[in-house]
Formats: structure tokens, C-alpha cells, sequence
DNA sequence: GGATAACTTGACCCTAGGGTTAAGTTGACT
DNA sequence: AGTCAACTTAACCCTAGGGTCAAGTTATCC
């Protein structure tokens, strides 16, 4: 993957850059990255570059050369997308909460993040593994599932026989079903996210 | 889609035939429908057709001579590969059943398909509305579904803002999440199939 | 053991999408 | 205003898979 410049498609991907862009190549990257979170957003991280490049206004060879490919792509705006909310999820339950309360909640607000964003359920499949920063999320959620769920068990309110891999495989189950199915209403939805929380409350 | 002979794809679907096939010709309909139900049962409904056809040692122009394409293929081997066992399981809860067990056993049942058959998953999906016989699968086992939650509303033994819809968006979330991970162990696919249901019971 | 309708198939066309590159265009520095 | 590296892109190649058909093969009937 040889790149026209020794810039790496990674220092690219960051906001700065040690030698700036020329100005129609700054402007084409703003644009890109734009289109790329439109289109992720409708319609998960999958969506053809093809695509992305014409709501941009380039070819897709320019996304190719400014971003190195689809995972540079993502990286680039992975933040803006997805991590930015996700780590704000994280930050949420604080240590003296309930433990109960800091479940529920980080449960919930996942969910919520699902139903808004698609190309969370994508994240959270690791479907491109090359991006970096997804890598680091990943692993940031991971840490932070188990250790609510430690304390849930601890604290005897979280059904005992419920683990983190149960958690990862509920979740990226509804995603998937929120993708191949029509959209439901919000009402119903939340509805099924209850269902979900109490199941995990012991009895 | 003109076939070679009067018959039509339908006609060749079913087992028996007004004018029989030629010795080669019915041969070979045999060896694709064992490929078709092997593959089907390995990769789900969207196998490619041309492996079908190398495992049963024709070329693919001979699957849309004999069953007009994939939704005729389907047809003639869905008895054989998912309805058979899903009229089964919808025969088994007795109306003079305890309304819970009923619920209970059907969604255990219906969990159990899944594991077993990921081409139940696109049965569920619909992903092939030209096949006569998934069509009316499909609206079976949604009566069968609407009749037992009825009675388990009526019982005082369902929660009440459960719906069928709730039902089949969780079994597509199941079956999907089946497919798209490496297949959970029994013993956990068992456990989250009993959270699930306890999930469904008055508190 | 012909004749012929039934049957099969290699070779084709088409589409969507990922990825690359030679050749042309243009911003920026002098 | 000229130079040239930076930049863009049309045009390409490649793969997977759905779908079709003219030409050849073969089972069956007489």
C-alpha cells in the first residue's frame, strides 16, 4: 500500500499533520470525512467507498490516497462517530453508584446507542479489525463490562450465572436484528431493552 | 423463465410428478437436493448454488433446469430441512396444557430449531418470499405464537407487555447473532434460551 | 440400432464492489 | 509566469455470484 507522500494513512487520520496538505487536498478531506459519517451512520461501516466518494464530490481513488482504504477511513472518524459516545457511556456509572443502578445503566444507555447509531453494532462485531482506535475501544469496553458486572456479583444483585460474554452476545445479537429488521418504534423498543435489564436482576 | 418442458418448477418441487423425469434427470434431482440440504444446513438458505452443484456433480445451469432457481430449490427441500420439524414443535404444546409450560416449551423448541439449523434463521428473515411452502410456514407458526401468548395473557402467567412481535424480534436477534459469531456452547446457548424465558414469566 | 425429445453443460453475460495506476491537472513556491 | 511536486481521476483489473443459452450428449421408444 504505497502512498504518495511518507505520510502514513494513520498520521493522516489524525486532525493534525506534520506538513499541512495542499489546500484542495485539506478541502477533499473534510469532505470525505463528512460524507463517511453520513453514510456510516444510515447505513453501517459496510457502506461501499464507491458511494462515500461521490457524496464527497471525489473519486474513489482519492479516498484511497488520502485515507489508505476503508479502515483509515473509519479511524478518521471512528471518534466522531461511535468512541466519543461510548466513552461517554463508560464515564457514567461512577464507583459509589448502586451497583445495581450502574448496571442498568450502562446496559441502557448501550442499548440507546444501538438504536441511534448502526455503525455500533459494527464496532462491536470488530468487523475491521485493522482500525486501530476500534481495537482500543474494544478492549476499554471490555475492562470496564467486566468490572460492573464484578461488582453486580459481589454486591448479590446480578443473576450469578450471567457473564460478560452474555452481555457481548445480547447486544450484538439486537444490533444485528436492528439492522435486518424494519426499525421499531421507540416504545417498543425500550420495552424490549426492560425485558432484557430485569432478566439479569436476581429474583 | 422458460423451462425446457411443461412441467414447471412448482411440479418438480414435490416429490411425484404427472410425467416422470428421465432416468438421468431424476438421479440427478436426487443428488441435489441431498447437496442442497447439506449446504443449506452448514450455510443457510444463501449458499452459493454453483457449490451446491459441485457437491452433487452437476453444473448449475442443470439447478435451473430441474427447480427454476434458488426459491424452487428452496421449496423442494424446506419440508425435508426446517418445516417438518417446525410443524412438530407446533403440534407439541396441548391446549389442556399449563399455559406457562405451553410458552415455555414452544419458545425452548423454537431456540432449539436455531441451534440446530441456521436455515431456520432465514426462514424466520422471510429472506425468500417466493417459496410457497415458507409463506405458509410462516403464518402457521405466527397463529400458533399470537393463540399461546393469548392464553398465557389470559392465565395471569405472561407478562402482559409481551408481544408475539417481541417473540419473533428476539428469535431474528438469536438466530442472527448464531450465525454472524462462533457458535456458543450448548451449555451457554442453553443458559441465555433460560434467561430468556424467565424473562417472559410474572414477577 | 436408429431417431428424437429430454437432458446437460461449458461458456458466456451481467452486476456490485474492492483495489490500483498511468496520465493529466493544479496549488504553491520562486 | 514558470516549474514541479502534490494531487486527482478515468479507466482499468479482479473476485464472487446470479442467471442464460447454443451446442452437444444420452435415455428411451420403436
Amino acid at each position: 500500500m504505497a502512498l504518495v507522500s511518507s505520510r502514513t494513512p494513520i498520521e493522516d487520520a489524525g486532525q493534525a499533520s506534520a506538513m499541512p496538505l495542499r489546500a484542495d487536498a485539506a478541502r477533499n478531506v473534510t469532505q470525505i470525512r463528512a460524507a463517511a459519517i453520513a453514510a456510516f451512520r444510515g447505513r453501517g461501516l459496510s457502506t461501499p467507498l464507491e458511494e462515500i466518494a461521490a457524496a464527497a464530490g471525489v473519486s474513489k481513488a482519492t479516498i484511497y490516497n488520502r485515507f489508505g482504504g476503508r479502515d483509515g477511513l473509519i479511524d478518521a472518524v471512528i471518534g466522531e462517530l461511535v468512541a466519543a459516545e461510548m466513552y461517554a457511556i463508560m464515564e457514567r456509572p461512577q464507583p459509589a453508584d448502586d451497583p445495581w443502578q450502574a448496571i442498568a445503566t450502562y446496559v441502557r444507555d448501550r442499548r440507546d446507542l444501538q438504536y441511534r447509531e448502526p455503525a455500533f453494532t459494527d464496532a462491536l462485531l470488530m468487523m475491521y479489525p485493522n482500525s486501530a482506535q476500534l481495537v482500543a475501544l474494544a478492549r476499554a469496553a471490555t475492562e470496564m463490562t467486566e468490572s460492573l458486572l464484578r461488582r453486580g456479583h459481589d454486591a448479590g444483585v446480578l443473576r450469578e450465572d450471567f457473564t460478560a460474554s452474555d452481555l457481548y452476545y445480547a447486544d450484538v445479537a439486537n444490533g444485528l436484528a436492528l439492522r435486518a429488521l424494519r426499525r421499531p418504534a421507540r416504545k417498543d423498543y425500550d420495552r424490549r431493552t426492560r425485558f432484557f435489564i430485569d432478566s439479569l436482576r436476581v429474583r
